[in-house]
DNA sequence: GGGCCAACTTGACAGTGTCAAGTGAATTCT
DNA sequence: AGAATTCACTTGACACTGTCAAGTTGGCCC
């Protein structure tokens, strides 16, 4: 019982941390706010987290278990290379642009060291295997080597995602609802770069 | 002569807020620091810049500034636009590996909002512009459309950066110093990519 | 019933951005 | 020449932050 209320507060500081950060940036995210909105002490979340950077990783760790959860899913039921591939890019787009901030701090290293906490680093990877799977059926069909296709593709697709939320391709890419629509078609336009040379 | 001191603080200002941030990250910058660094009390900044964003507003500026010229100094003598692509490719990645403190600055929206400093917007604006007229070259020999070509290179240019950056490709690519040449490497086979078609 | 431990709370400290109010020298006005 | 103003700062305060240290409270075991 006593156990579970403890897991409650700990999922509780998560929640609103989340919602925190998703709702004002992350800029706004402090360990005191956190602790006021799940309506604890100030250093309560102290009990379930080392540190501020601590209890970011824990949103980094689930972070990526969601963006893998959601990769796999969405290549369920394919088998074409190619498909399997944009479906992954739509995937990682889909998270990005309705995750924003989650999705940004994914990437934020320096408040986040993965070095420092391994289980976000293990969900990061569990996320990357999955790139690295379908990159290597595309590399099989397209000839180019495994390494090149995670590299590129990847960046791409994260460039894409990036510039979008940083609102750097407002002039070239509709904004507003559409965009994901647009998002889409890009990755779309990636699929025949990289899946059917020649 | 006051005038001239006072464009000096200025200058020292933003010279040390810029080592500050790339020798010890961003995280690190603050005012005070900045104010200490400088040698005048923790108000001083507040003469020449509003508050803290406009300070790293003035920053980013500079940046954008920097990286046009880099691009515009790498295009100099080049007239096929193959060449004029990877060209401004590895400069972007140069600045980006060689100022990894600065370039990130450069693209976090939250930290400077462009619609409140329109100086950094137009820099910019300015550093975009060199790319647009370099992707309407490829798009008359490559037949793609334009837009896309800005897009999905800076795209894919701006995510290899990053994602070197925040250390996630230390598995795929080789870090270290030569790290340079291998984004180099990917840099070329997008020029192949986007520049001859079929 | 005493000790123990988990799950907190309360209090303090140094650091931060920024508002408000000086200060002293140079410049301008009369 | 002397007063007023302005410039380029400084000093002081405030609320906020992360985090160390020291309580407090309830339930459990022996």
């Amino acid at each position: 019982m006593a156990a579970q209320v403890a897991e409650n507060l700990r999922r509780v500081l998560l929640d609103a941390s989340l919602a925190l950060i998703e709702a004002e940036g992350l800029e706004a995210f402090s360990m005191r706010e956190v602790a006021r909105r799940a309506g604890v002490s100030h250093q309560a979340p102290y009990h379930y987290f080392e540190d501020r950077e601590a209890i970011l990783a824990a949103i980094v760790a689930e972070g990526f278990q969601e963006l893998r959860d959601r990769s796999l899913g969405a290549l369920e039921g394919l088998s074409e290379p190619a498909k399997r591939f944009t479906a992954i890019g739509k995937a990682y787009l889909d998270f990005a642009l309705h995750n924003p901030a989650h999705f940004k701090l994914m990437f934020r290293s320096e408040l986040v060291r993965e070095d420092k906490h391994r289980d976000a680093q293990a969900c990061a990877q569990g996320a990357y295997d999955v790139l690295v799977n379908v990159a290597d059926e595309v590399a099989q069909v397209s000839g180019y080597e495994q390494r090149t296709v995670v590299v590129l593709a990847w960046s791409a697709v994260h460039g894409l995602a990036t510039l979008m939320l940083e609102g750097k391709l407002t002039k070239a890419v509709s904004s507003g609802p559409e965009r994901v629509a647009a998002a889409y078609e890009a990755v779309e336009l990636l699929e025949k770069l990289w899946c059917d040379r020649g």
